[in-house]
DNA sequence: AATGAATGAGGATTCATTCAT
DNA sequence: TATGAATGAATCCTCATTCAT
């Protein structure tokens, strides 16, 4: 942490986080291609032209939000897995605070599971590289928990694709974000070596 | 074999069948919001506007072709499991059939995927009831063979979260469709209550 | 009244008749450039290709539905002027049928009133032609009424021009049609020439 | 006149008033529905889709044209009418001007009496409203000029009606249109209660 | 007497983007 | 740090019409 507290934003970048917000919250409602300049610009009250000032196109906005998503949600999960050393709690912190993100804590988050690369042409191999950098974690996570073998990939992909998939269907009143992620984590428990509780 | 092939399939059954596969090719491949009405005529040399002689809407469209990947992929699976009288059998040819069809054979299965019922908002209710349709399939296939309690939606939802979610790293010349439904499968076979192999 | 009944008119007269009628209706409530050959299709099961049976364009087909509506507004018309002698009886009941057709009793008599010869270009003067032969009447029975002077002119014009202008504003509920025509009528008793009754 | 004329007309005020311009001119010739944005923009050298900077929608502008007419044809009648207080003085110079704009000095006026509210639905009751609030001019004229009685409304009626029909069959060369007016006020003398002059 | 299938032009409108100010 | 004004292409869709069958 800085000793001395930076000083404050300039107006600028307050203006470029509400540009920010409204795009992520935009995009994780309505998709990527179903949203449009000029509807983030009227969500902020700011002409469509305006944001080019921000951000040379639509594709780079996306990446920005996308990069913003990632860092968020790792910055969550990270923090989780932080605060225990048991493997397997570490990987259940992980998957409650991945789900949380998803779920209820982040449009951006949202953002980076709803969004396809490919949807933006342009930059989609930026896209996948932050995605593939923030899945990692998950990677290393189930490495510390799982002898080699090739069980390992499936069991990461099994389990995200299951986590993300609940942005499909999950509405709140239900289940809660963190009960979906034990349930789901608890289907695979046997071949991820954990004791039945 | 029919010994005489009358072969006179009238002219517009052919059009109309051009016209459904070139949507389901383009819609899987690029999605709903980024495949346009021109791009579809062009695809098999119909003008945009001829289009709707027969579907009064992208939208119409649309749900022609994923109740189409709807019937297909359960007529699949339907076939695959019937083969089978062994609930995990069956279950393990639904998962294979269902991810065959997802990743290789079938743009209309793919779309049945890809499409949310969000992003044709006036149709959104038909393709959602298209699809519990069919994923009601697995939801009899696992109480076959789990004993109630809540665990039996998540296994499902975790199933099929992670079958599907195949569809976004695929790629061909990999693990096989077959193998990556059975090995995603294997990844739960405890609380399937499998024995292990 | 004929002695014998004639023979039924054939299945095709029928149709026409159909297609006339809908066209009128639709043409009087909407005018004619916002009325689609598609719309007029629909109104009677017909496809839109299957109109130009019965008539070579759009064009022509307003054409059949004015002269028409010219035929039965001025058959009314004359009807009700036949049945008196006098100058002013046969312009008041001149004026009560025009309203009433114009009002309430026929889709045909409003069309000749709303849609404007322009508005189809190709067919204007046929149009035309047929409106001034209707009008022509309402001339006629001034020259009755009225000694020679620039006056007729403008007592013909101001009186349709206030009878056909009620379309735009009449409501059934209010005053009936024919009190409508009789009190407009009223307004111009003194230069034709009635006395005050 | 200025001594320093600054010139410096700011350039949106000029491609919106040429927009409006054009807008009023084609519709007062061709109608509502028989005049397309493309062909606006073609008056004006402006691509279609720029016309959507200037006004959201077809209706809108509509909605506009028909508002400037209403308000250059009530100014004009305003100070024609001011310019006199004797009753019929009053009346008349409201007729002459009324049909002066309508025939021969405004594109805008010729809008609002060729238009029907019903022509833009979305936009009805506004063109409706900005209508009436015209006549209504006409009414208190009428009213200063006329004992009470049902006579008023029909007065009224007829004479605008009478006067707007002109816009059908006027053609330049013939009758004046202040000379029109003055003919079909004539036609009511004796009904406003004027002497025979 | 009509249909099925299409055409080609045009309908209103929205897109991402540009650029002088 | 934006805006005002526009562009040009594209959006979905509808138009009147055609013509073989």
């Amino acid at each position: 942490m800085a000793v001395t507290a930076p000083e404050r934003a300039p107006r600028q970048d307050n203006r470029r986080q509400h540009l920010l917000d409204a795009t992520a919250a935009l995009i994780c409602r309505n998709g990527y291609h179903a949203t449009s300049m000029r509807e983030i610009g009227r969500a902020i009250d700011m002409l469509p032209g305006s944001i080019y000032y921000h951000f040379p196109s639509k594709e780079e906005l996306l990446v920005a939000v996308y990069a913003e998503g990632v860092r968020r949600i790792a910055e969550c999960v990270d923090a989780a897995v932080a605060r225990s050393t048991d493997p397997i709690k570490r990987l259940e912190a992980a998957c409650v605070a991945h789900l949380e993100m998803l779920l209820t804590d982040s449009d951006y988050a949202q953002v980076v599971v709803r969004v396809l690369p490919e949807d933006a042409t342009a930059v989609s191999a930026r896209l996948t590289a932050l995605r593939d950098d923030y899945e990692n974690r998950f990677r290393r996570l189930i490495v510390a928990l799982v002898p080699p073998g090739a069980r390992r990939r499936y069991l990461r992909l099994t389990l995200l694709g299951a986590l993300n998939s609940a942005q499909a269907w999950y509405r709140s009143g239900g289940d809660s974000p963190a009960r979906i992620a034990r349930q789901m984590l608890e289907c695979l428990r046997e071949p991820l070596g954990v004791e039945k509780r």
